[in-house]
DNA sequence: AACACGGGGAA
DNA sequence: TTCCCAGTGTT
């Protein structure tokens, strides 16, 4: 821990850094109002800025505020969320948006606990969007703002493989005081993360606070674990991907035209799926509504089973 | 606590 | 080519 004395020094360097050399992303703009903070984070869940940009400006142009997004046909969310993946998250933004013109009144809502009830909003969304669409300060962890405290405050190289009491004890413990710095500093220190305290290679120099670092103090010791990536060529995730590919693309298909279509696509490398694999992945796909089986009590990827996009 | 869930850009 | 990313919801 740095000394209480060092915290304004933390803070002011971190939002003067923030002021300077923010990226300048559409849902920071001052008019962008809490749905494209509330879609931005959606998107940003599990995908790089670079990738969310073009789909958020055309979201944000087609479906301006939350009631259009809930009047729409799903199939239609789904094609827009295109190939940002994991596109589950496509169908509880949209199912967010229904409830919050179902109990909100068309508004999203403002308070921490309302946005922790709806559908794809967990701890760190609900935070974020209640500090950078209502600025009210709260504390805001996710993976970039705990890897530069784990370095900056606990001189590790990485965070706990999992967010810790002590994790957010920390972050509780390094909030500024002051409201309207909490934000800036929330946003400061995620950003950090994302652009100088990188988990691979930081550059050091170019980071506002390198000498007040109890990592570098420490001579950057090794992770004390091995962060293990995930494997993918071959997985369900892989083949439920391909299969949304070919739905978004015409609509539906049967279950063997599925077959061929992926197979040759070539996107699946060598990999060929067992019937198994594919049973699995078709019936994971209805069973999250990103996909519909016609008849419906057909139960394999038979050739005269229909898949098609959901409403 | 562990696992499942997409896809593409960087290294 | 391989590596890397990251919050939510279910089990």
């Amino acid at each position: 821990m740095p000394e209480l004395g060092s915290l304004p020094t933390l803070h002011r360097r971190i939002t003067d850094w923030f002021h300077h050399e923010a990226r300048d992303l559409p849902w920071r703009d001052p008019d962008c109002g809490p749905w494209g903070v509330m879609v931005s984070e959606f998107m940003l869940q599990q995908t790089p800025v670079v990738r969310v940009l073009p789909v958020w400006t055309e979201w944000m142009r087609r479906w301006p505020t939350p009631a259009d997004l809930a009047a729409e046909p799903t199939s239609e969310v789904i094609r827009a969320w295109g190939r940002l993946g994991y596109p589950r998250r496509a169908l509880r933004l949209q199912a967010a948006a229904q409830r919050i013109v179902e109990q909100h009144g068309g508004d999203v809502p403002d308070t921490e606990a309302e946005l922790l009830a709806l559908p794809g909003v967990g701890a760190y969304t609900a935070a974020a969007i209640a500090c950078f669409a209502f600025e009210i300060p709260t504390v805001v962890v996710d993976t970039n703002i705990r890897r530069v405290h784990a370095r900056l405050v606990s001189g590790r190289a990485l965070p706990e493989k999992s967010l810790t009491r002590a994790e957010s004890a920390l972050a509780q413990t390094l909030l500024p005081e002051d409201p309207g710095t909490a934000c800036a500093w929330n946003a400061g220190v995620m950003e950090l993360g994302a652009l100088v305290c990188t988990a691979r290679s930081p550059r050091c120099g170019e980071c506002p606070v390198a000498e007040l670092c109890a990592w570098r103090t420490a001579g950057m010791p090794e992770p004390h674990y091995q962060p293990r990536g995930q494997s993918w060529a071959g997985t369900d995730r892989q083949l439920r991907g391909e299969i949304m590919a070919v739905l978004r693309e015409n609509g539906s298909a049967t279950g063997s035209e599925l077959q061929s279509v992926v197979a040759s696509s070539g996107r699946l490398g060598e990999h060929t799926p067992e019937p198994d694999q594919w049973r699995r992945c078709l019936s994971s796909l209805v069973a999250d509504q990103l996909a519909e089986r016609r008849p419906a009590d057909a139960d394999d990827d038979g050739p005269e089973t229909t898949y098609s996009l959901p409403g």
